[in-house]
DNA sequence: TCCTTTATAGTCGTTCTGACCATAAAGGAG
DNA sequence: CTCCTTTATGGTCAGAACGACTATAAAGGA
């Protein structure tokens, strides 16, 4: 049967949109090719560097199940949203955080087992989200409450979201190699230094100063500097050049961790 | 509100299961955190090389819409399957290939635009698949014929299938760089001279053969030779040596892509 | 006025890479 | 049987990239 659509031997039963519960099975007399009804939603593990440290945005559960249990936040996908458009709205609903133009979402995966939801058949579409210094969130919505916590100090999380959470780890060190999104974790103007402290804080390593600057620098399109910038305020050291993001969106040749080099 | 799961005040609607016709709008007196139900399908890019060219299994529509258009396999996930289980089903029944163990099923991202088809609304889980010389597709299940054809050579598929399969193509093409993906595309025994084509292939570009060579052998875990193999059939040269697929997953240093070098 | 801290420049030897050339071992054409 | 073509495999060599390391510059604090 052919993806997006019912062929013609599956109409949309109106009368037969039956919604799972608990652990679905197939309902008697249902026609396999049937349109079935799922609840999609989004899952968000949003990142920031905060205080040198990686940092995750948790909400706190509510109700049951999992009451009172730390979960990314996200929600159910509207009938006339996108994936992308719904992670957006939940995210600036649950945290009060308005401005949300300067945040990376990235499709991570769709989590579609069975029953990873106790109580109905959900369908959730996994995002992972990158911003600079990003304010205190509120808690609103649904969420009782909103919190960035340091990644790795916090117990087992709502759901399958152990898993979404260590994919996205994955996923967004992986990219630290050969793609700019580093400069995602940054306001539009940083010094090399903070850069180094991004790669350092997600990968968990420590990188030679000198070596890092040379190979940013090599790499055409990574950064450029700021025409006429230089940082004095609060470092306690020589003031650094200003960069900005530059126009290129791969590496190449990638920034490799130190790890995969034996 | 949370992810996975409707909160309190977001029972599921038995007589509030509206089906939105076309591009769906939030229906009246709707409440915006309630289970909204969707249809959610799974679409595969399946990828082989055969006669040293890449090919794309693809299906003949038999209903409207894009009746007579070639799409990509796929089709509606049972209330109890994963997104996972049912593209290895679809895929078994559309193309009648009953053997799917040697086949590599990979999560691509999930397209989920309001207006993607034209009827209902359709979130879609796309795969991207790579297996080594699959047997003839049969057309079977809803598919009215079932063709590998060679990528670039078919005009415009259904529904937003070109945006998948290209989408997958570059996933693939990328995941050659830094993983051992390439022997997903090979029998279990094959020469280093056919792993070089599999990337020459899919990357459209040629690679120097002893540059190659030296490379593959040099990372360890990518392949290992068999024991006593050499091959001699149909070959008009030096009989090749016969390697199999290593236990690395991941490729350190990459292999990458002649075109990145600038 | 040190001393510490951070930024930045440069060195040096090893490894990796790309562009080659050379040889070995098969089948086919004459 | 003897070239000739084809494919596999082994090797060289210069330049680029990389990791480890040293040195200098420019700030603030004791």
């Amino acid at each position: 049967m052919n993806s997006s659509v019912p062929e013609g031997d599956a109409t949309v039963p109106e009368g037969n949109a039956v919604v799972p519960e608990g652990n679905a099975v197939v309902p008697e007399g249902y026609d396999p090719h049937a349109f079935a009804p799922f609840a999609v939603t989004v899952d968000l593990a949003v990142f920031t560097v905060r205080d040198g440290a990686l940092q995750v945005l948790l909400v706190e559960r509510g109700q049951e199940p999992y009451a009172g249990r730390w979960a990314l936040p996200g929600g159910f996908v509207l009938p006339a949203e996108s994936a992308e458009t719904a992670a957006r709205r939940e995210l600036a609903e649950e945290t009060g955080i308005s401005d949300l133009s300067g945040l990376h979402l990235e499709q991570l995966r769709t989590y579609s087992e069975p029953d990873r939801d106790p109580r109905m058949r959900v369908v959730s579409v996994a995002f992972a989200a990158l911003g600079p210094g990003l304010p205190e969130p509120r808690g609103g919505g649904d969420a009782a409450r909103a919190e960035w916590r340091p990644y790795g100090t916090f117990g087992a999380l709502a759901f399958d979201h152990d898993v979404i959470l260590a994919d996205a780890h994955e996923r967004i060190g992986a990219k630290l190699e050969y793609s700019c999104l580093a400069t995602s974790f940054l306001p539009p103007e940083f010094t090399l230094g903070e850069l180094q402290q991004v790669y350092e804080t997600v990968w968990g390593t420590a990188l030679d100063r000198p070596n890092f600057r040379r190979k940013v620098l090599a790499t055409p399109g990574f950064v450029e500097p700021v025409p006429g910038g230089a940082r004095l305020t609060g470092g306690r050291g020589k003031p650094a050049a200003l960069y900005r993001a530059g126009t290129a969106g791969a590496l190449h040749p990638p920034l490799l961790r130190p790890e995969g080099r034996l």
